[in-house]
DNA sequence: CATAATTGATAGTAAAACTATCTTTGTCGA
DNA sequence: TCGACAAAGATAGTTTTACTATCAATTATG
């Protein structure tokens, strides 16, 4: 394939742009792969510049802490979904089967897509989301990353989503709340259901199935609510 | 009043009960209050020790580290809400009346109750659990954390609600993931509405009650869908 | 009153989270 | 081909966190 998806960065979010330089996509590529290895906090610089073979100060020029690294790759994992809500979802009339994609685009079931960035490993970035991702706002600063639009990509997301809700019921009045509630959920029953399994209805072995149905149940039961089809 | 809920909490929780001694108790208290006013990575023991005018050595002869305060913290938090629940659902018939109830506990709309210890300031235990509480488990040792049963209090408010769904819905075939994202979603929804509020449909200036109506749309849609009422 | 447990006080270590500075290397245009 | 400039490497340092150890003072207890 000749084209990948560039996703252009909100610029606050780091310090030199890491597509920019070799190695800013190093940092990229072992940071993915080292954080969901032994987990963000257990993650320092110093031990990603020695994986990489490199010091600590590089990555300092790159990104100020290893906080904004962790919303760096958040980001990007936000504006590639919705990217892929925009592909999926090209050329579909129906207004539910766009919701169905983008419920199995939540689950990483498909991932047909134009070519990923080689130092992006998916499978290792969508773990970090699931495990990781809401430490990027749980933080006593949200309000100043908020101000400085770190947040954005996963906002927009909301908001294409939001709009997809919409389509689907005009009149719906929770459109926004209801985008963000399944984001979260589809990724904190993931963790559930393989960490604290007694918290769900599904077991880590039957595989995404199972909890792809119960995220369409909850959704279109709150879409419908009310219908009489 | 002469009597308050005792909440008797699992031994791993601690290296030395705090609700044992003075100095224990004031750990409790100070620690909600200053976790509640600088956010639980800011805490430290030092911060803590100076603000009860004592040392750091004395918190870790009852918290093997801050994490474990936490887990502590919000482990009580279960347990108190699962009491709420088995006193405000006590004596009545109605399933959908019991569920209710449910939703408002988990706003805190109702705080009817026996009294609670003096040590726990209620409203800023609500915060840390809306802030701060997912850090308790989202961690690299959830499974030897779990294995510890620190998490038992959590599991258990969730099978009380999932029995409270089966109540209403005997056929529902998701009542624990539907139990634990009912949960999870009155928090974060919660955070959102504070700190993103674009992420959902309501605003900090209004209440809780939306976000109230919000849930029970969810909650009652689930479990209504497919019966012919 | 004796003694055991608890707390206070002091000190120290290892690592994390940076910051500073200087040198080397590589690039790119004149 | 040279010179200049930016990026990266190398080294070293600071402050703070997260603990651990030890011993003295105090308090509870039987």
């Amino acid at each position: 394939m000749e084209y990948s998806v560039q996703v252009r960065m909100n610029e606050k979010l780091f310090l030199r742009d890491p597509e920019q330089s070799d190695l800013g996509r190093r940092i990229i590529r072992q940071g993915i792969l080292l954080i969901d290895e032994i987990g963000f906090e257990e993650t320092t610089f110093r031990k990603l510049a020695e994986r990489m073979g490199t010091k600590e100060a590089s990555i300092y020029r790159y990104f100020e802490n290893k906080h904004r690294l962790l919303v760096y790759l958040v980001a990007w994992y936000w504006q590639w979904l919705d990217f892929q809500v925009v592909f999926e979802t090209n050329n579909l009339t129906d207004p539910r089967e766009k919701l169905e994609r983008v419920l199995r685009i939540l689950l990483h079931l498909n991932v047909s897509i134009p070519a990923t960035p080689e130092e992006i490993n998916l499978s290792s970035l969508h773990n970090i989301v699931i495990c990781e991702a809401s430490k990027a706002y749980l933080t006593r600063h949200v309000t100043d990353d908020n101000r400085q639009q770190l947040f954005k990509p996963y906002k927009d997301l909301t908001a294409r989503m939001a709009r997809l809700i919409l389509e689907y019921n005009p009149t719906y009045p929770y459109a926004r709340s209801r985008a963000s509630s399944l984001i979260e959920t589809a990724h904190y029953q993931a963790f559930f259901r393989r960490y604290l399994p007694s918290l769900t209805d599904f077991s880590d072995q039957e595989g995404p199935q199972p909890l792809l149905e119960f995220l369409r149940h909850l959704l279109f039961a709150s879409l419908d609510s009310g219908r009489q089809n």
